[in-house]
DNA sequence: AATAAAATCATGTCTAAACAAGTGAAAGGA
DNA sequence: TCCTTTCACTTGTTTAGACATGATTTTATT
């Protein structure tokens, strides 16, 4: 399985953007050019678009064009965004992070537990409490609930490591969606104990639901972040 | 320009799944099915449950067939969600809403400003600091930068009213992009004056740039919310 | 010269059809 | 009975073309 058409012109666009070639606020050659640049049909050209427009690099104007409204972030050295991996946000930073698991456990999902997951009552799950640290410093803590059917055999030792990963083989390299929902709370003990808060009393929580590839929720995770060190990142186009 | 079939399609099984017809787990008819249904190609069918996907209502299985992730929020009956604009939020929660000027200003963008907001530096714009209340509380400052030359004749008592409804009328009813930050901040001297901020020390930060149908950015706003007020939802698909 | 009509080019919607590839059940053979 | 092959059904990718509609420039008309 090859890789598509339209993801090479999607990455080869989204590339000439974010160097420049094409640059902010003019427009995209048109439809018709880029068909005959890339030898391919309108519809697998719009399809490339299309997923750069969803991406907040473009956006299309009805008989005009598509204009570049890609503009680079300026990365706050130190600020890890909720949308990527934490291990891809640190490389990005080029930092050194180290994660400790404080709690592994298997349960049963009670009432309690169903209502905050949306796990049924009665599924068997793994529980983790894990501190991930980055140059040192404890920055997160993860409340991990698995699916113990889906992710099997999962130990301190993996968690310890890099359950991403492990997830990742588990799963195969598969379509997965995640819904998240950002809030900002007070601190808990555990959050003191673990974290160096400083006199911060609350701080970023991002709870979400992961599907696997057959569209199964196997995850649910809490990651509690220190406030200056997070942000989290979002584009959204509205058509009225 | 009536609607297109496919949003007729896509809001009809959207209703479909909301109201239980197609219930959580299940597989979604065929497309083969909804073809016959609906009298439409194959493609339009498609284009409707693409939409359904990035709304994260489906996730489509290779070779299988749709399957239906959508679950209901509980509503937390007093959050309000960053991505829905505070008068549907409100609407949603049957409150009363009010917004107070505290701030209107003509400024024309100097270095500071330009890194914040990312408009060149001698863009002319509004600035405008805002509270709103909800029930008599207030929850929310916001400040708005918007430029002068595309929001025009911006009066306080406008700004007072409805901005959102004016700037439906200026800019015709038409697809805008929206780029958002989340973060949590430390409150400010004017954040502790204005909003009921208790013994929290912070609060949920939401910056955004907002494009026209032109693609020309026209607006950048940072609102702060009480903590306690306060939830951001985001979905996403990973594929890899 | 000013205005209106037409031609041109852009994106938006929709169709029909072909082939590829994943899934699962039925059919067939050992 | 067990295993494999086949087949039917699913979603995924791509093409080619038609027609609609918005934006802009050119042409024709007044």
């Amino acid at each position: 399985m090859p890789e598509a058409i339209y993801d090479k012109i999607h990455k080869k666009l989204k590339c000439r953007i974010e160097d420049g070639t094409y640059e902010y606020q003019s427009l995209l050659p048109s439809e018709h050019t880029l068909i005959e640049e890339f030898s391919c049909s309108r519809n697998t050209v719009r399809r490339a678009i299309r997923q750069l427009a969803d991406e907040g690099y473009v956006q299309s104007i009805h008989g005009k064009g598509v204009r570049i409204i890609y503009q680079p972030y300026e990365q706050s050295e130190f600020m890890l965004s909720g949308i990527e991996s934490l291990k891809e946000a640190v490389a990005r930073n080029k930092k050194e992070y180290q994660t400790k698991v404080i709690c592994f456990a298997e349960l049963t999902v009670d009432e309690r537990i169903s209502r905050k997951t949306t796990f049924p009552a009665g599924t068997e799950i793994y529980y983790l409490q894990r501190v991930r640290y980055i140059d040192g410093q404890a920055l997160i803590i993860d409340h991990n609930y698995f699916r113990r059917d889906i992710v099997k055999n999962l130990t301190p030792e993996i968690a310890e490591k890099s359950v991403y990963e492990y997830l990742e083989h588990v799963l195969g390299e598969n379509i997965v969606t995640t819904k998240r929902k950002m809030t900002v709370e007070r601190i808990t003990e555990i959050d003191s104990k673990y974290l160096a808060l400083g006199d911060y009393n609350c701080l970023a929580v991002v709870s979400s639901l992961t599907y696997n590839a057959e569209g199964i929720m196997f995850e649910y995770t809490q990651s509690r972040h220190r406030p200056d060190c997070f942000a989290f990142y979002d584009q959204a186009q509205r058509v009225k």
